[in-house]
DNA sequence: GCATATCGTTAAAGTAGTTTAATAAAATGG
DNA sequence: CCATTTTATTAAACTACTTTAACGATATGC
């Protein structure tokens, strides 16, 4: 149940201390889930933040006529989760499902502060952690507003590798915000046909 | 130079006392900006990082054929830069300009670790100024995947407000990922003409 | 306060991306 | 392993948005 591969991500952001990582894996809750399984549902209960060992885990919010609208795809040593529900202990509108057989270990609103106070050292993980995370949600932004279609694709295939022959391909789409129609031809147009 | 807005604002995230504060304006540079005026060009030095205490700042990167791609407008209270630049002390492609006669508080690398590591306060307002922001970032992105350029720009008229007519268009145009022309097209259009 | 550049508007033509629908391929479950 | 559902492909028609260009309105500097 305790991974290497997650302690070594967390020390290289700060240096932790042995018993600082061992109340974290104290305080966190390790589960399974099997590929489609449903990790949490939209609805009043608030999302609780997930730390990913192992796997694949796509979070997404379903729109009118039930199109499925991809935020993000989590991936090893990735945190997922609605933030905003999470801190403000609010309703969340995102679900998250297991997009390949995926470890993880969830953290509780309470566990998450028990461990920023109790630790500064936590407490600064988590800052780094944020802050690295908005600067690629920055770039997401720039790809957004400034990247076609295929360029957008195309840094998603930079970004994201072998993750790519996993995921149905309307779920990439949802992601990059293009219809899986277009995707399919954009594909068939990189591919010389 | 001191502002009780910002103080208000500091202590709206942590309850912070007197003297930490008092190290925060100790170690951060205080600077008028007038309208138009360039507060960071974008090159080989690393960008600072940016506390708002009135006016407006723009952050934008020039794209193609000298095409300007605005990725924020500050405000008040808000915090503004290239947080990789900054970060990681490297070359940024940002720059930063005033939209009107604008007051900051900017801080260097050293200055924010100094204030982190000194002050267990400090590394917690950013932990929640960073999750926030991440929150507010994500919630883009939905808008960016999500949304028609109508829904875009009255979207950001509900968020910016006044500021809305203060800006060139054209620059919001770019902040929304749209045209100048057809976010004109779109203004007539609401207006009822 | 005039000259000049910049910005905003409008409209016509063009294009990137969507929609619809039909068929093919692949995954899922009994 | 077959039946059923879901997903991917393709193509034609469509639309949201862009491009270009010309003109009018505003700002900016001398």
């Amino acid at each position: 149940m305790y991974s290497d591969s997650i302690i070594k991500n967390f020390r290289s952001y700060v240096d932790f201390q042995q018993k600082e990582l061992d109340a974290f894996f104290d305080l966190a809750h390790y589960q399974k889930f099997k590929k489609n399984e449903m990790l949490f549902e939209s609805g009043p209960g608030s999302c609780p933040f997930i730390l990913i060992k192992s796997g694949c885990l796509m979070t997404y919010f379903t729109g009118e006529k039930d199109f499925i609208h991809v935020i993000q795809f989590g991936i090893e040593n990735w945190w997922t989760g609605d933030l905003n529900s999470f801190m403000q202990e609010e309703a969340s509108i995102y679900s998250i499902k297991a997009m390949a057989n995926t470890e993880v270990y969830i953290l509780g609103k309470k566990e998450f502060e028990s461990l920023c106070a109790k630790f500064p050292n936590f407490e600064k993980y988590f800052r780094i952690l944020f802050q690295n995370s908005l600067v690629s949600h920055q770039k997401r932004i720039i790809r957004n507003i400034s990247f076609t279609a295929e360029e957008k694709y195309l840094t998603f295939t930079q970004n994201f590798g072998k993750l790519e022959l996993i995921l149905p391909q309307k779920y990439i789409a949802s992601y990059l915000g293009i219809t899986p129609e277009f995707l399919s031809m954009i594909r068939r147009k990189l591919a010389g046909r």
